[in-house]
DNA sequence: TTCATAATAGTAACCATTACTGTCTTGGCG
DNA sequence: CGCCAAGACAGTAATGGTTACTATTATGAA
């Protein structure tokens, strides 16, 4: 009866996956578009709702579901990893002086993968690309603190 | 926070720092081409020479090493951070099978600053661009286990 | 409704890195 | 050469992010 139990079966990768409360918020949270929180950004926002859910229950589901093929996992900079529900390949602007991390609009380039090829033994299978800059609010006002997504 | 960045671009050379028997063979652990070791591979080498270094003393020089432009500090993937003493602009593959890392011999690509720049608002600065794949070793033989650099 | 088992909360452990502290070195100056 | 301020060190504790463990609860197929 639930649609996102239906979604979890439709996206068809796991048999075996149950759809709990904490598992949908989680899910929900990320729903929002153009988000690319932290695990503990999401904890905070679903601790709202479940107050006493577990730090470690985020970070599993976020795994699970990245295993899953539903999230992905980013991993942009040095500081911590970033959960993104968009699936298709797109690329990410990454604020050096907040931390803010936005979606690149405009498909992926021409062929980078091909260029590597040429240039290297190994059998590159794929790239990470991200950029990095100030973002409009850091751009034009006084320098703040970190205050990502 | 005065320290060696301001020093090491006042003398316009790296001096103010004072070169010590750890300093010095780190830098050489460094030296050796094609070679982008994580902080403990560095340690467990310079140990062989200097056998109760700390592994905080490694650490404290490469950081003040990359902060005075000597070498570069690597963010690639999710693992250790990786030290570089190649200081002109290249890029990386990395195995995902063992970790190991290597240079891409060419130089860098055309403009993808330029494109970004087009289809964001934020004021561009850079971009980290490393590519993934299998190496030699790891296409041509059975799955090992990980033995970075 | 039952029941095997997936998932949870709570907590401990882990790993990479950084911070602290008292002692030892280094190197510029005489 | 030796002096000595402060840079660097070893040893160790602390931190931050993440994962592992465990006893208990909740899910959903039959
Ligand atoms: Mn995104
Ligand atoms: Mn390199
Ligand atoms: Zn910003
Ligand atoms: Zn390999």
């Amino acid at each position: 009866m639930v649609t996102i139990m239906n979604k979890v079966q439709a996206n068809a990768k796991p048999a075996g996956l149950r759809m709990t409360r904490q598992r949908r918020l989680i899910l929900e949270e990320l729903d929002a578009p153009g988000r690319h929180p932290t695990a503990d950004a999401v904890y905070q926002q679903v601790r709202r709702r479940i107050p006493n859910i577990s730090l470690g229950t985020v970070y599993r589901n976020l795994e699970v579901l990245s295993q899953a093929g539903m999230i992905r996992k980013l991993h942009i900079g040095s500081g911590q990893k970033r959960y993104d529900r968009k699936l298709h390949k797109h690329y990410h602007v990454h604020c050096v002086q907040c931390g803010r991390i936005s979606d690149l609009p405009g498909g992926p380039f021409g062929d980078l993968e091909e260029v590597a090829r040429g240039n290297s033994d190994f059998d590159i299978i794929g790239y990470e690309l991200e950029f990095e800059g100030l973002c409009r609010q850091c751009k034009d006002s006084s320098p703040r603190q970190r205050e990502p997504n």
